[in-house]
DNA sequence: CCAAAAGTGTTCAAAGTACACCCATGA
DNA sequence: TCATGGGTGTACTTTGAACACTTTTGG
């Protein structure tokens, strides 16, 4: 099988178009948000959908998700966290042909209001929980493996770092975890946690008021990506 | 972007063949072997490469998964668990055009020795840390993802059962780890862990002397794939 | 001064670790 | 009988949860 011609007459192996899609997540006014796009040409005009596009000539996937990251929200990959998520590629997804999407998470600090790109969508953040349904294609599905990945990685990986700017304070940390998990945290055992984990965070001299009271000290992400011990969210009562 | 002609004509996407290419892991001789198969044809004639094979007309993607499964090992999907991995289309990965490869893992209880697919090609089982480099296109890549998700996954999850007969007792799920993992458990404390983990194992009132000593209680899987808390495995001394 | 948030200490409970010990079989 | 692995009890250590308390700023 893997012997055929790759262009393929059929026999061997249908002919796709490959897409990217993008499940971009950020937090905003404590509350976890997803960039949409809303689709101006058919199929699925009007309706939302996720940020994404063809793979072009000789692009890599990840080449295309960082292009098309930067085209909806100005922003290049410094300082944002992109990982592949998951591929959908049934036959009939999209109404066009066959069409297979390798769909990409991304995770970001608080970003300004998205610029639309070069295609006519208008771009907005829409907090996750409120979103009107239903999107374009199977949207819905990408958008649910996103968070799915995010809220699971949050426990065993050091990705919370990825919501933060590039110095954070502890609080500002534990909002993340609040804010994609829904759930509240003890402040004290919290920060305890954190900074006794080696490579989590590293602590930098600087402090801020920026969240009022006494002053935090700042850090920076650590060393690590995987957390020994994992911060778990606890089974619940 | 999204709305180009997914037929497109280089310009707005450029036309791919995609395939699936299996990760099969399974556990002989206490020892973690994935199937391989010895390529006849070029590219790469004679180098080892992972199995699978072009999806076809109409078919989805985790359908030409399963049917390669089931033409390398003559499995059917029954008692064997598939789960998409990840996908690798970057240019240039494949000799003869553009090919994005859609890897899924798969995982399963000892298996009789595989019978050779359609293609011309040989297929066995190869411990996985006795492999000799390199194979064909990036499938090393392909495999370190498979290994890395497969170790991963065994802490949070039930998925170890997937590498054990239906009816299995305590001391084979915990080869299993010990196998995955390359490290020694204790036995006793595996045995409280594993059976006090609630919807990790369902027991039945069948016993067993296959492994000597004591008749061992049977298990079956249980009814949660998600374990809480976590089998972590320690971060060491 | 007070309010607010940061950060530490302490206590109790839950979970992990190590290992002594008994159990039920085959040879 | 002994060897072998299955399974339980128990003591000790480590981790987590709850929360009282001190610290350092702004107003």
């Amino acid at each position: 099988m893997r012997d055929a011609d790759p262009q393929g007459d059929g026999q061997m192996g249908e002919v796709f178009a490959v897409a990217v899609d993008l499940v971009i997540l950020t937090i905003r006014d404590e509350r976890l948000h997803v960039l949409t796009v809303e689709r101006a040409l058919a199929p699925f005009a009007g309706t939302w959908a996720l940020p994404g596009g063809f793979v072009r000539t000789g692009e890599g996937l990840e080449q295309a998700a960082l292009r098309e990251l930067a085209e909806e929200t100005g922003v290049d990959a410094e300082g944002v966290h992109v990982e592949q998520l998951a591929s959908f590629g049934d036959p009939g997804r999209d109404p066009r042909g066959r069409v297979l999407s390798v769909a990409y998470l991304a995770l970001a600090a608080d970003l300004p209001e998205p610029q639309a790109g070069t295609d006519a969508a208008r771009a907005r953040w829409t907090e996750v929980d409120r979103l009107p349904a239903p999107p374009a294609f199977d949207h819905d599905r990408i958008l649910a493996a996103g968070l799915e990945r995010a809220r699971a990685k949050l426990e065993y990986s050091a990705l919370a770092t990825a919501f933060c700017s590039p110095a954070f304070t502890i609080a500002e940390l534990r909002r993340v975890y609040e804010a994609v998990w829904g759930t509240r945290l003890d402040p004290r055992n919290f920060h305890r946690k954190v900074t006794k984990t080696p490579g989590f965070v590293t602590s930098t001299e600087q402090t801020t008021t920026r969240d009022g009271g006494r002053p935090a000290r700042l850090y920076r992400p650590g060393d690590r990506s995987i957390l020994h011990p994992p911060l778990l969210r606890s089974a619940g009562p």
